[in-house]
DNA sequence: GCAAGGATTATTGTATCCAATCTGACCGAG
DNA sequence: CTCGGTCAGATTGGATACAATAATCCTTGC
């Protein structure tokens, strides 16, 4: 009754062997459209993710239902499903409600932060300076400091829901600063003027540094895919 | 063993003929959890959905996955799915959540909402005044108040989350006002100060007007049922 | 040579089937 | 009487099979 002596096909495609098929399926696409290996535009079609990964098509469709009602997807009635693309003035969209929801979250962040906290976040500043050379280190390590951050948020849905957002712009992200990587020089004095206000414990202040601080970004440099 | 000469069964149900199958079991699942027919913490088993609607498990389990990744449905891995019973806690940061986002939206709208606008805003007030009797007639017409303003704010993804996170808290709103319905007193006023401050054109008023607004609401008075 | 229309193919949507897992009841030992 | 284990039923996860729809290409008439 074991899973027999040759767990062969259902194995090999385990890359996360624990995994659910439709979380493997999740993951995986999900990667590729950070990546930017499935631009926006692109047709996804089930049955080439479903071989790819060694399983059937179906858990494969309920992650791209999945991720069409997150965003990163478009449903057309019998079309199919394609990566969604995003315009200026959509990703400016998507960075004005970071910024308010982000504002949001610091603002109990200002008053639960504790001493460790605040020492994580310098770290994570630390890193930041160090990793503007590369635009996968810096994307990650700027998702880490305000990670740390959010860490102190006791509000796991808006917590949720800011790093939905910053996901879904992240492609953009990252084709611009490939581009033109001068977003990547000033960032370390404008986070650490972030954690400064957030360190007056003020809930005031922190919302506003905040908001500011996201709604800083020239959206305008960002899309060089005019879709 | 087909079916049968007569297609009667997937017809009989087809409240909503030319919708998908998928479309139907989200829109019927959704719809029972709004009217409170399906409270929090409900298992909710795929194949009982499916006989109701005369479809089979697969266009259900799609819905399911959808509305899990909404919020409304909660997926533990092999147990099923469980309608999401929300606690004190997690409506008051969906409120807070709504706030700041309705806030943000009201800054668009401030601007560009015209006289015609204004004037649907004073008619759906006149019809929430006059729907304080009875709880769906009032929800009904608050919720047309707001969308009648939201009608203003050119960016489609803020107003659908809005909404979601509407629809999200709204078997609570029912069912507290059934038990008491002095929350539906004040509200005209309340609803006719933050028009005014709409109409002022003021992007900040604007916003902390509707920010304030939303949060006025008692979270602490409302959920009765405490998971 | 080109456009309109129809056949063919590719892809999606749905249903049915099988395996894996969980739930709960029953039963026996301590 | 209680605790633990086994077994049957229910339910989910996944795969295959079939039907429906859209896309493509090829023919055919002009």
């Amino acid at each position: 009754m074991r899973p027999a002596p040759i767990p062969a096909a259902s194995e090999r495609a385990a890359d996360a062997p624990g995994q659910s098929a439709q979380a493997q399926a999740y993951a995986y696409i999900l990667g590729e459209i950070r990546a930017g290996r499935l631009p926006g535009g692109t047709h996804v079609v089930a049955e080439r993710i479903a071989q790819a990964l060694g399983i059937s098509r179906m858990p494969v469709r309920e992650a791209i239902r999945q991720l069409s009602s997150e965003g990163f997807m478009t449903i057309r009635s019998n079309r199919g499903a394609v990566v969604t693309s995003l315009g200026r003035d959509e990703i400016n969209e998507l960075y004005e409600m970071r910024a308010v929801l982000e504002g949001l979250a610091m603002r109990s962040v200002a008053t639960s932060i504790d001493a460790q906290g605040l020492e994580e976040a310098e770290i994570a500043l630390h890193r930041l300076d160090r990793a503007r050379q590369d635009v996968n280190w810096f994307i990650t390590a700027h998702d880490q400091f305000h990670d740390v951050l959010l860490g102190f948020c006791p509000r796991p849905r808006l917590v949720t829901e800011i790093e939905r957002i910053r996901r879904a712009a992240e492609p953009y992200l990252r084709l611009t600063l490939k581009v033109s990587s001068t977003a990547m020089q000033n960032t370390t004095d404008e986070h650490r003027e972030v954690l400064e206000q957030i360190r007056s414990g003020d809930p005031d202040v922190a919302e506003a540094g905040m908001r500011a601080h996201i709604l800083r970004i020239d959206v305008g440099a960002l899309v060089p895919a005019v879709s």
